[in-house]
DNA sequence: CCTGTTCCTGACCGATTGGTCAAATTCTTA
DNA sequence: TAAGAATTTGACCAATCGGTCAGGAACAGG
């Protein structure tokens, strides 16, 4: 029976996550540290331990309601659509995610580089799941001919890897390309669009 | 002027180096102690630091090292030859690193995650210099009309992105297609195999 | 064998870490 | 407005961190 939270519980825990989102996305769990979250939220350490047990207990919170958020874009792909345009659709999807929520794209990225030692029983339940329903459909458009052959799980693979790049390694993109605004991601908007209608159309 | 390295020291030093690479790819630079370092490579602390000066001057020699065998696949991509067997050849290259230089990709990964605050520098300096010059290289296949036109800096992107994936994210990719060992790499060269074939042919 | 150099270690240090706690402050509500 | 609950804080703690240092052990060449 979870109590309703009153404004001022509402703001401090917001501000936590929020802090947390930014010191965890930037260090990994290990990297940062309480005293980093409670000073970018505006509050004590003890403060913040008032709020969320542990630090442990924040990441995970983090971890908790960012799953859901992150997969919803695979989980809109229709398999009664048309399947380029679905898969097309999908990708720059998560490409705008990667560039409105990189912090986000990041903090994910870092647990799994690490083993994901927190969320491992999630990916193979739930995300295997789901990734296997949506794969089953794209077989089906592989199978009627709609698509061109390609084994769906290594498809998805690769929009993941590709989209993710632009918010996960987002320093060496706007190095090598010698950038610094959004611009860049119109450009990879574009490159997409053309590299999965070559590589999708049958 | 260098000394020579005699036996013990070319033993220690590499042990360190084989010790701090399995560390700091598992657990990023700040999540990594010397502790763990020293345990892993079989010595004491002190004698760490006996050949090491510190904690960071391990992390930039293991960088170091790192840069110029990462890049080699890329240089070794030859102006002179067929264009789409060319980047297939580079995909491939970069696949098998993956597979066995996982702890390699992870620990650059990891680097570039936080911001690449050590290696900054080699970003904007050698790395850009070499993407620049291949991706005129596979402009002027473009121009030529050899092969589709693609933006060459993400196509290039796009290859890191999709081969090193499977090692940065081995542990999302393996829960996700319930495999252990390594079968799903050759899975996985087909696919780019097929997916590069298709993208790329005019 | 002796001697100087290289290699190695236990004990230790100050700083930082995640976390605790009693007391003070602020808010709510009767 | 008074009492009780919720919120906030400074002071503090044990553990761990990267790193130091004096001295001992092993090794080399003569």
């Amino acid at each position: 029976m979870t109590q309703p939270l009153t404004r001022i519980q509402q703001k401090n825990t917001t501000a936590i996550l929020e802090a947390a989102l930014e010191v965890f996305s930037q260090h990994g769990f290990r990297g940062a540290t309480l005293d980093q979250i409670a000073k970018a939220a505006g509050l004590s350490k003890p403060n913040l331990l008032y709020y969320f047990s542990s630090k442990e207990a924040i990441h995970e919170t983090l971890l908790n309601g960012l799953m859901d958020t992150w997969l919803d874009p695979l989980r809109t792909l229709n398999p009664q659509g048309n399947p380029v345009d679905e898969i097309k659709g999908y990708v720059q999807r998560k490409l705008e995610m990667s560039r409105d929520y990189p912090r986000q794209s990041r903090l994910f990225a870092n647990e799994i580089l690490q083993g994901a030692p927190r969320i491992h029983d999630g990916l193979g339940g739930p995300l295997k799941t789901l990734v296997d329903e949506k794969a089953t459909v794209i077989q089906g458009w592989i199978d009627a001919g709609k698509i061109a052959p390609l084994d769906p799980h290594h498809l998805i693979f690769s929009i993941w890897a590709m989209t993710q790049h632009y918010a996960d390694f987002d320093v060496q993109v706007r190095q090598v390309l010698g950038v610094s605004g959004d611009a860049h991601f119109a450009q990879a908007a574009e490159f997409l669009d053309a590299f999965y209608t070559k590589s999708l159309t049958p």
